[in-house]
DNA sequence: CTAGGACTTGAACATTGGTTGAGGTCAAGC
DNA sequence: GCTTGACCTCAACCAATGTTCAAGTCCTAG
């Protein structure tokens, strides 16, 4: 019935997807653009390692954060082949940050659109 | 030279392009999309009205904000065909809270991210 | 009145981030 | 060892948001 029983520590695609709740599709996507890697069963079926779920839930954090995927990508390209805990910290912090920093953007542009006055008021009126 | 000088208060293409830094095609786009009405000259090309750099620039935030142009479209169909200072204003109001309301669901995701202990850290391992 | 920059349309192209479907293969429970 | 759901590839499509180009027209300064 299922080809989903995992073995050792590796995931289908399908497992993957339930534990990320993000559509096989866009994982298979997420693998062309070169955010996760796999290997290969003899059947040529994908096997994620443990790590991919949790890259999948970065990613789409980062993309709500305003990161395009190939931005996601150059952040774990950025990462030493086996992350310690403190690589992982590392990569969160620098979500945090660069969210921070989009947050306090828009809260500038939002101020300046309060603050200017009428800014998108009736521009010169008074005489209709 | 120029077909740009503005006559009483209509505006060209050039003109609403030159006011908000944003480039005609993307004006034209914009009208398409039932953001823009514009009046014709007899030879064709498009008179604006004094509104017109204002909603582009409302659009452009409500953009950054994460609305799409068919929600914008939206929040200004909800507007009266002559609106009065206080209607901008409620309309920047939504706007403003909108982006609140975004800002805080993503410091929550944020939050969750950091607090939730590792998350997205080496999932069961040491037997590395 | 004319030169030439600004404008017109329509179609094609680009990018991001996927989804959908056809046609076929794998693998595991019974 | 077969059945059947899960998986595979590839190509086409979607939708939002524009940009670019060609070919032609407008309009205003001078």
């Amino acid at each position: 019935m299922s080809a989903t029983t995992a073995e050792g520590h590796t995931l289908t695609i399908g497992e993957v997807a339930a534990a990320t709740g993000v559509a096989a599709s866009a994982i298979r996507f997420y693998e062309r653009q070169g955010l996760l890697t796999s290997h290969r069963t003899s059947g040529n079926q994908r096997r994620y390692d443990e790590f991919a779920p949790c890259m999948v839930r970065i990613c789409r954090v980062a993309q709500r954060v305003g990161l395009t995927v190939q931005e996601v990508v150059a952040l774990f390209d950025a990462m030493p082949e086996q992350p310690t805990a403190d690589d992982w910290q590392g990569l969160t912090d620098a979500l945090v940050a660069e969210a921070e920093r989009r947050i306090a953007d828009l809260r500038r542009t939002l101020d300046d659109l309060t603050s200017d006055g009428p800014l998108c008021a009736l521009p010169g009126v008074d005489d209709v």
